[in-house]
DNA sequence: CGCGTTTTTGAAGCCCCTCAAGTGTAGTGG
DNA sequence: CCACTACACTTGAGGGGCTTCAAAAACGCG
């Protein structure tokens, strides 16, 4: 489990540490708040098994999910800064959950560098994830957002070791998809069952198969730079944007 | 300036220290990357004067805008941790700009723990508007979108006491604001000669006038709450959604 | 004054939403 | 074993918000 904070390279006192600190965990029915919006800060959890989302609720009813959180991800640390929570947390499935107190997680951090640095980093991937997403609502279609999706969690669900062969677990409703996307359920299923027809996807069972995931990929625009790699350079297509000195 | 990262009360010394760091700024003009998507992290900015934006471009063309940096602003701090830039930074406009090295940035964390504390809060608002950024373009349409963006700036604006009775800077274009929005251009303008229609904004000359705030943020559906303030609770639409425990 | 950029306005069309109904699949309890 | 209920998924038809294409007017700067 503790895999993924392996961002940075933990020894095994630290990862030992680590454990420890997720000793005391909890089970959550799906579909149940971790915390909710205008809640103060509580203790910061971990996904040890099962989903969850950040989301955040319309005053007209809709619901927008800002993020997917799989086994191994944190609900960030250090919440405790803030007053008030400005989103909420909801399990997607059934989950094991375990809950860090905030003067443990200080204490964690303070003794161990090496976590604290890892945590950062999860951190800072989060928001380019978030990044990622604003990218992909605001300036792609429902065909593209849809399939960006399905690749971030295909190379998520790669990076924890949940890939068997060609299939993953995919709990996510076609409502839940769609309240990622910023679509509405009725096309989240037109898009997917699209995808179906061409051949790159297939999902039975809340299992999702994915032949040629470079193929995916390549339909979603993707790229998988903001889980970091180098890129196409160049200038702005509008001939603009010398760089700096 | 610093009283920006008033957000923890900074002591004389602390906020001494902080403006050393800041000395060495140099001048930049409007429309120039300070780093761009690709490049290895190097020196983390602060925006003194003037604004900028980050930004993702598609292969496509298209542009997206992910943040508004106006003055005070950091690029984040702890880049230094990633191996790439995930996204480009450029100015907007004419900017002063410091540049704070990695290990003086260390060290001015290290020996200032106060300072430290101010900078991941910023980091933590800065996701809350990620956050809010999404559901905003995932879930709202146009008109809501920009005025939820311009009250997000007024806001912004008289936190740092850039509001002037009743009107503050705005130097954005409209085709910027249309790539923040995740609209077209030619949307934007329409959009906003709507919201000038209904009386609720005037734009001329690269000022904003507000007459009445408050109808601003209303009509935008704005909700102060992720920069900290409580919030109507209450049950899902759907039913579904206990509280943990 | 002249040129590039920004803003403005019109017209046509498509992507996606809304409304609506129907199918499929579990789980529940008689 | 089979109603009965509750969701998740499907599919169709119609409409509207936003885009695309195009072109003209209004700035702003050297």
């Amino acid at each position: 489990m503790q895999k993924l904070s392996g961002y940075a390279p933990l020894d095994d006192v630290d990862a030992s540490h680590l454990a420890a600190a997720c000793s005391s965990t909890i089970d959550v029915r799906a579909d149940v708040d971790l915390i909710r919006e205008g809640d103060e800060p509580g203790p910061v959890f971990v996904m040890l098994e099962g989903w969850a989302c950040r989301y955040k609720m319309l005053p007209e009813g809709g619901r927008q999910i800002t993020a997917i959180l799989m086994p191994g991800d944190f609900c960030d640390m250090h919440v405790a800064i803030l007053d008030r929570m400005d989103h909420s947390i909801a399990t997607l499935t059934p989950a094991k959950v375990a809950r860090i107190g905030p003067r443990r997680l200080e204490a964690l951090m303070e003794d161990h560098p090496t976590i604290a640095r890892a945590f950062w980093w999860t951190q800072l991937v989060d928001e380019a994830v978030l990044r990622a997403w604003i990218v992909s609502i605001g300036r792609r279609d429902a065909y593209h957002r849809v399939a960006h999706l399905l690749t971030e969690l295909w190379a998520r669900a790669f990076s924890i070791g949940r890939i068997n062969a060609d299939t993953t677990e995919m709990p996510l409703t076609q409502t839940e998809i769609a309240d990622a996307c910023g679509i509405t359920a009725v096309h989240a299923n037109r898009i997917l069952k699209q995808l179906h027809e061409e051949g790159l996807i297939a999902i039975k069972k809340r299992l999702l198969t994915v032949a040629n995931p470079a193929a995916l990929a390549a339909a979603a625009g993707f790229d998988d730079n903001y889980l970091h790699r180098t890129l196409t350079r160049g200038r702005r297509p509008d001939g603009r944007g010398a760089v700096l000195r």
